[in-house]
DNA sequence: GTTGTGATACGTACCGTTCAGTTACATTTC
DNA sequence: GAAATGTAACTGAACGGTACGTATCACAAC
């Protein structure tokens, strides 16, 4: 359980005196499996591109598995943190809130690095039942639908569940046909559809 | 370019006298990428449940990569007959073909095997630009892509394009989402979002 | 103030396995 | 007698993972 706090990295003050070996893993780690995918990244690059040797990965982490899903957890941690404040800025009012998370999404797949979710591409990677990362995607995943239809019912809307799941589905959908067609593709619509969707439940 | 011939596996008559090796890995081939994921599948395992040998693979395909590659173009031909088939059973009005478009890929999502579209977790599965399984996922994608915003110009509508974008990513995220919430999740969603996004788009 | 000593943190070098891909040759099938 | 396939071994690289040696630092003893 104490495997964690070293990835903190708390080196409280001094001149930043290199990295601890967990924490360098951890971030390059973060980096390679989102951007070239979990599968098509090996401990050996990791450990090469962190500048650190193999057992000291090992020392940190139970496995490969272990690393991909504290990654994952990271990723989640980060993502939910994101959108909860973006929610919460937008104030009390239920609409701006939805908007502000439809938004957030949004910029998110306007920047550069964008490569669709991590989490997604997590479960695409790894479809067989009860692998560790993908209690992580199903978890997070499950959360973020929380959120959604937890600001639907906010509203007062005909089928608010409906209005949710139709949304996460434009999302999901940007985020994957982001993969092929980038920004300027079918991903390029995804606030106005959104726009349009909530519209539609809401005059009623 | 006669290699693909023998994909057929055309042995016009008798009793079944086992498959041509070349199609029994081409079909084994298809369906462990699919079920399991590309990376995952190594070419033992492909030649071992195909009950040939190795040799016969590489008799028949350049590479993991080429067989790759063909798997998917099978993928997307069969797709693409599939949709197009559908579509003109739709007979010549716009709407009913664009609405029979939308119930194909519902029912497609409905069926028990089904695992995400083989074109977008390829797409995942392969970031880097180039390799030979993205060039067959780009052009199959934008094929679709084009056959939609056909059919929504066929349309009186505001903006087919955007509702052409909007449609395909209400369809990539019933894709997605379907990985890790199945069919009772978000994807349930996804023929009444489709026909609010197409009413609110005719209703002008 | 130098010299033990133990714990932490890390690297060197290696393990066995699996990966994609190949070879030479024997066997089946038509 | 070709063409297609199987047998059995192999290559070299990459894979996840590990036994063991070494550097560093805190804190003590002398």
């Amino acid at each position: 359980m104490r495997k964690l706090d070293i990835l903190t990295g708390s080196d409280s003050g001094c001149s930043e005196p290199r990295k601890k070996a967990a924490t360098r893993i951890f971030e390059t780690a973060r980096d390679l499996f989102y951007r070239r995918g979990i599968r098509a990244v090996g401990v050996d690059e990791i450990v090469c591109q962190a500048g650190v040797t193999k057992p000291s990965l090992y020392r940190s982490f139970d496995s490969k598995d272990d690393l991909v899903a504290k990654c994952l957890e990271s990723f989640a941690a980060e993502g939910m943190a994101e959108i909860d404040a973006r929610i919460e800025a937008a104030g009390p009012e239920p609409l701006p809130r939805l908007k502000a998370l439809i938004a957030h999404y949004a910029e998110e797949m306007a920047n550069p690095g964008f490569r669709g979710c991590p989490m997604s591409n997590a479960a695409v990677e790894f479809p067989e039942e009860g692998h560790p990362g993908r209690l992580v995607v199903e978890s997070c995943k499950t959360a973020v639908r929380e959120r959604v239809v937890g600001l639907t019912r906010a509203l007062s809307v005909d089928d608010p569940e409906a209005l949710a799941d139709g949304l996460i589905l434009l999302i999901e959908g940007a985020f994957s046909a982001h993969h092929v067609f980038g920004s300027q593709g079918p991903a390029s619509a995804f606030s106005r559809a959104a726009e349009r969707l909530i519209s539609s439940h809401l005059k009623v």
